[in-house]
DNA sequence: CAGTTAACGCACTAACCAGTTACTTCTTTT
DNA sequence: AAAAGAAGTAACTGGTTAGTGCGTTAACTG
């Protein structure tokens, strides 16, 4: 009666665990949508592959959709998260660029479920992002920073002037971003495997040669 | 025999019409799949929007997956042979990239269904693309020609030297790519409408520059 | 013009799939 | 220890979907 029943203080042999049936949930649906899409992935195979019951789904994210939103606004939580830890402020400009080419870079390597979400989402027209905040508010920041970098660099006399932050961010974004994303059509058309050690290494090497192009003095 | 049966020469009043129904077939299928993806895209749609039947499909392509693959195929040979059109080879290297770079930017704003059939192609690892030699072989026309662009270039002393040709060509493809394909996540990360007149004349001015600081000698 | 071929269409099916109902089991609270 | 509520399950539903069997009709051939 006075707790008895569990022989072992300070265990909690809980069958029963909201959080990591959460968790495992969400990380099964992370790779399922990753690899088939928002359209192709298939609820039930969430559920197996999660080790958890369909009807836990519906319980926690209400709906496929619901799903996927929380996925994918996690995902550009994390990512633009990680950009912040590089506490490029404290570099000068151009390491600092640089700093973030090749985390970008290295980013999209790991985390390739990240770039098929934003795919996914696209196709979908942002019809999920749409309605986030604290999305935007987060990207709001990795902006001001490159445009901060711009200015040190400017002002140092080691960076070009006028050059709008946006349009570079979206450059170094991209020239990851595509070389990853069409990294089996790629490898087709130009005939050399694209995910190869020193295919990769190349393609890094002239990413970053390319950023420092457009904002060299 | 004689061409009699024909009152009006020259015209054709078939009712039964296979190349026309086809061809319906595949101008509703590219604007489906480009719309919702292969997982995503509904065979019944497609029939309805040709104004076929959906047996018709079956009967021309076999399945939904062999239509698909001649879609795809379809657009990279439009897409190289249109580049094969911009004769290259007639202007002079720093003019022969920058109408590249201008000409791929217009292509992807032109014909948006040609980026998410890659994407959607890549998706499923390429494995419908994997089986087309035509559009490796019309692929290496590419490279060559922007090679010898290179070549040309660094001959006359007007580009560097080093510079590997498809390195080149994914970063022209990325710029333009990255930007019109992420356009809906873009427009809100940004907080701005990429696809305002104004942003697109800006972002091809970008791109250009951005080539072209690449190769400068 | 009879016969053959190819284009076309209706109606069906077997599998699939997002979401739900109705229920059991475990944990916490009082 | 009993009530309350949360976690978890199995079986089901209504609608959808890729793919087909089979019959019909138009166009071409000899």
């Amino acid at each position: 009666m006075t707790g008895e029943q569990n022989e072992k203080p300070g265990r909690k042999p809980r069958v029963r665990d909201a959080e990591a049936t959460k968790a495992r949930i969400l990380e099964a649906a992370k790779k399922e949508f990753a690899k088939k899409g928002l359209g192709g992935a298939r609820v039930d195979d969430i559920a197996e592959k999660a080790k958890a019951n369909k009807r836990m789904i519906y319980h926690y994210f209400e709906s496929k959709e619901g799903l996927f939103q929380t996925i994918l606004e996690e995902a550009y939580l994390d990512i633009r998260n990680a950009e912040q830890k590089l506490h490029l402020e404290d570099l000068d400009p151009r390491a600092a660029l640089e700093k973030l080419v090749r985390f970008t870079w290295e980013y999209y390597l790991k985390n390739p479920e990240f770039l098929t979400l934003v795919n996914s989402e696209n196709l979908h027209r942002a019809k999920h992002l749409k309605k986030s905040e604290i999305v935007k508010a987060s990207s709001r920041k990795l902006v001001n920073m490159v445009s901060s970098i711009l200015e040190r660099g400017v002002k140092a006399g080691v960076l070009r002037d006028g050059i709008d932050p946006v349009q570079l961010n979206i450059t170094i974004a991209a020239v990851g971003y595509y070389y990853l994303t069409n990294r089996f059509t790629g490898s087709i058309i130009y005939e050399r495997d694209l995910m190869a050690k020193d295919a990769l290494e190349q393609r890094i090497q002239f990413n970053i040669d390319t950023i420092m192009r457009i904002v060299a003095a």
